[in-house]
DNA sequence: ACTTATATGTAAGAAGTGCTAACTTCAGTC
DNA sequence: GACTGAAGTTAGCACTTCTTACATATAAGT
């Protein structure tokens, strides 16, 4: 999708803005809205100032976007993928059924929080409204999965038990929670310092570890 | 503040709506721009649009407000009062230093999140840019140190104590981010469904009585 | 009844927006 | 070498927005 790396041998210059033709405007109409939203919260964006931004008229997006929400949910399906690349990479670095692997994965996801705070909300914001977007909500599954299967993992069972569904949604629960609170009140809010490893794999340990009940 | 109590023994009519006085715009426009704010997302609204629904000029409300962010400012004021109210009247159902307390405060924030989500979501979005209202600051500290004060009775610490901080943090933490992700993904993302109490419950204890580490 | 303060209305300006229509440039194909 | 179609451009419509200056209507106090 992203890379449309043709079959041709012609070396596909990463900046091949030579003139008329931009080359690669979509991926960087991307880009400036994702920097304007890092700025100007998640409607603080117009498809002008992106255009201008990219360095072309403001009718120039209207043929890569079909609408302006079309633009946003392009921003928000780019950053999905980057974040569960993240998660995996993070899961990866660590053995399998391991609780530092699923300390991993919330840490990857606080990190990309802190990273791009306005586009983590512009995530979460987005739900409402664009309800017929099935492509991002497999993305967000498919987010989620990694949680999921790590968790299974840990625990040493299948990750369609319902238990490990419950511990996996308690522990996005979780760092879902910190990794908002953390972009908001910028730790302003309480005075003990926290160090996101320790803390995570607390809260791991805590979730996985934690007597089944009710 | 919202109540003028003129002390003259003229009957405040709650709905003093006489011709051309309005007599409690102020109130009923945040009440517009919080309906605007639960439809049509954080920044879906406008200051013409709030004075429309409440049937004055547009020009009505900058005698209220200096700004439009200043209106927003009300909004999430007045929002972080009723959460706050919210949270200690849950708190206060339940014997002082029952987990049971605990698990009732956060049961009454993912309520609230649930019934005001646009709101809710607001009061979030807003720390960014409107870092110069100290009122909202400390009404956002007084809502956490409700958590702080349940926890510290149920852990039999004092409040000051960085272990308390540190299991308050957390418990919002979780409860915020159950709170987010319900009202985002609207229990699409997993199977398993949730009992709200029961599962702050289990939280509670995992969290309180969760063995000290690190 | 007269003044004063408060609460609203009217009108308008300057700016910016999303989006469309019609024209132009460029790259590749028969 | 002409044709096609994608990717951009320029021009502009129709609209909404925030905000201000000035006028006006009501309520309250003396």
């Amino acid at each position: 999708m992203s890379n449309d790396t043709s079959p041709t041998d012609a070396p596909p210059t990463v900046t091949p803005k030579s003139g008329y033709h931009h080359g690669d405007l979509r991926a960087q109409l991307i880009a400036a809205v994702r920097d304007l939203v890092e700025t100007h919260g998640p409607d603080g964006f117009s498809v002008a100032e992106a255009a201008r931004r990219a360095g072309v008229s403001s009718a120039a997006p209207y043929k890569h976007f079909k609408d302006r929400p079309e633009i946003l949910r392009g921003v928000v399906s780019e950053a999905m993928d980057r974040l569960r690349l993240a998660m995996e990479a993070a899961a990866a670095a660590h053995p399998t059924g391991s609780l530092e692997a699923v300390a991993a994965i919330g840490l990857a996801y606080v990190d990309f929080a802190r990273a791009e705070p306005g586009v983590f909300r512009l995530v979460f914001s987005l739900t409402e409204g664009h309800e017929h977007a099935p492509d991002l909500q497999t993305k967000g599954e498919s987010c989620f999965g990694v949680v999921v299967q790590a968790a299974a993992a840990c625990l040493d069972l299948l990750p369609d038990d319902p238990q490990v569904q419950r511990r996996a949604y308690m522990l996005w629960s979780f760092v879902h929670g910190h990794s908002f609170l953390h972009i908001d009140m910028k730790t302003k809010v309480t005075t003990a310092k926290i160090d996101d490893w320790d803390y995570l794999m607390t809260i791991s340990r805590a979730i996985l570890a934690a007597e089944a009940r009710g």
